[in-house]
Order: structure tokens, then C-alpha cells, then sequence
DNA sequence: CCGACACCTCGATAATCCTAGAAATAAAGC
DNA sequence: GCTTTATTTCTAGGATTATCGAGGTGTCGG
């Protein structure tokens, strides 16, 4: 994932209805759940939640597709891998450890000192 | 981690600069860097840095101590540690198993369906 | 075809964000 | 004490964001 994917990404996350939203479709798996239901869940315009799904499309975090009237927005649990990732890499000391914990972030000496733009 | 505290970590890293500092920061160690350089490596203002430094260190991923006339400022690895927690067991397919790859995000059927505000 | 339903598009607005210039504060050295 | 260096605070600007009301598009049932 480079820089510019792994900021839009965190961008989407980082509001708090795109984050309830995002969670539900986590929730709701891989097939989804309608936009009626997401903003009857979470009290939220339709107008306003379209804003926000255009947001989290665009970060590649959520997919859409359409059923009768309805549209479903589904999590694309790739992207979140994908995000974790980076930050995983990027953001902790060095590389994940095979034996250490999911995600232990520990302090780091410069390992890989380039910065990939 | 509470919701609040991952709303303002995504917040604090999704920004271009920002994420810069955070990663130089993670790769010059626990001992962390003066924001002299900081501002010379990304060529950045002074005054523009510590605005993005408060941000960060609102946000709790960077701590400050004075030497002398510099501030040394440092990556705080917990913080980072709880938002990928946080990520890893909110927003992908419920906890992170035991025998799988660091943060393998996948699919999952509501386990746990109670949001946690 | 027509009405009802589900959702999106458009336009406007208040709030927030990022950046930058000017001035202030804190520490070090002479 | 005065000057230099390192960083912050103050103030202001343009850009972006989140939300809302009004109106439009696409789909189903009859």
C-alpha cells in the first residue's frame, strides 16, 4: 500500500459516523447490508450517508452494488488488511515478529531508514 | 482503546506531513529527535510543525521533553499499539486469531454484535 | 402508465483544517 | 545584560469538511 492509499484510508476512518458505519458493515459481512438499514441503525439522512459512503468507496474501504432499489455496501476487508499493514510496517518498529502477538509495536532502531514516498 | 481516542489517532495520522513526522519519528527510536530536524528533513516551517506535533500529541502518539534549547519529541508505540488493536478487533472480522499472520483481517458473521460506543 | 419507495445529486452553510508571517518566550554563550 | 538559536504563540487567510433541504433518478407493484 503506498503513502497516498494508506492517508485517504485513514482520512475515511477517522470520523466518527464513517467509523460506526465502516464497523457495521464489519458486522454485517461480506454480503452487506442496504443503505436504508445502515441509516435507520445509525440515524443518519440519506443524503448525509451517501456523502459519507462516497468516502469510504473512495478509500477502497467499502464496494457497492445494487439490488432492486436497494444499494448494498459491503466491507472490503482487504483494504483494512491493507491499511493495518502499512502501519504495521511503516508506523512500528521495523516488520512484524512471526512469534510476537498480532501487532506488537515496539521501538525500533532505523532498520529500513528509507522513507518510501 | 475507546472509539473517541481511535477517531483522533486516525484523524492525527491522516494527513501527508503528519504521517511523515510520525514515521521519521518511529525510525530515529524511543530517544526520539529535536524539531529542528524534524523541520529540515520534511522542509517543513517551524510554526507549521508544531501545530502538527500538537495534533499528534493530542492525539497521544508522540511525547515531548525539553533539552536544553530543543524539543525532543518521540514516538509513543502504545498508542500505536491500541489503535491497531483497535482496528484489528472493531473494524475487521472480530479478534485476532492465535495461528494466523499479524493482522489478518477477514470476513466475519457478527460475532460479537454489540457496537461498544 | 402511475404512484410509492429507495437512494442520489445539487446548492448552500457553518465549522474545521492547514499554512504562513510576525512577534513572543526560553535557553545558551559571551 | 545582550545576542543568537530553537521553538512556540498569535493572527489571519484560503481550502476542505460535514450536514441539511429541495429536487431528481431508477425500480417495483399494480
Amino acid at each position: 500500500m503506498e503513502k497516498i492509499d494508506a492517508v485517504v484510508a485513514l482520512a475515511a476512518l477517522a470520523q466518527d459516523n464513517r467509523l460506526d458505519v465502516y464497523r457495521l458493515l464489519v458486522q454485517a459481512g461480506p454480503e452487506g447490508m442496504p443503505a436504508g438499514s445502515i441509516a435507520d441503525a445509525l440515524k443518519l439522512a440519506p443524503n448525509t450517508l451517501t456523502f459519507h459512503f462516497d468516502r469510504l468507496r473512495q478509500a477502497g474501504l467499502v464496494s457497492v452494488r445494487r439490488e432492486g432499489r436497494s444499494m448494498i455496501y459491503a466491507a472490503r476487508y482487504e483494504a483494512m488488511n491493507g491499511l493495518i499493514a502499512y502501519l504495521t510496517e511503516n508506523c512500528c518498529g521495523g516488520a512484524p515478529e512471526q512469534g510476537a502477538p498480532a501487532s506488537a509495536c515496539k521501538p525500533a532502531r532505523a532498520k529500513h531508514a528509507k522513507i518510501p514516498a
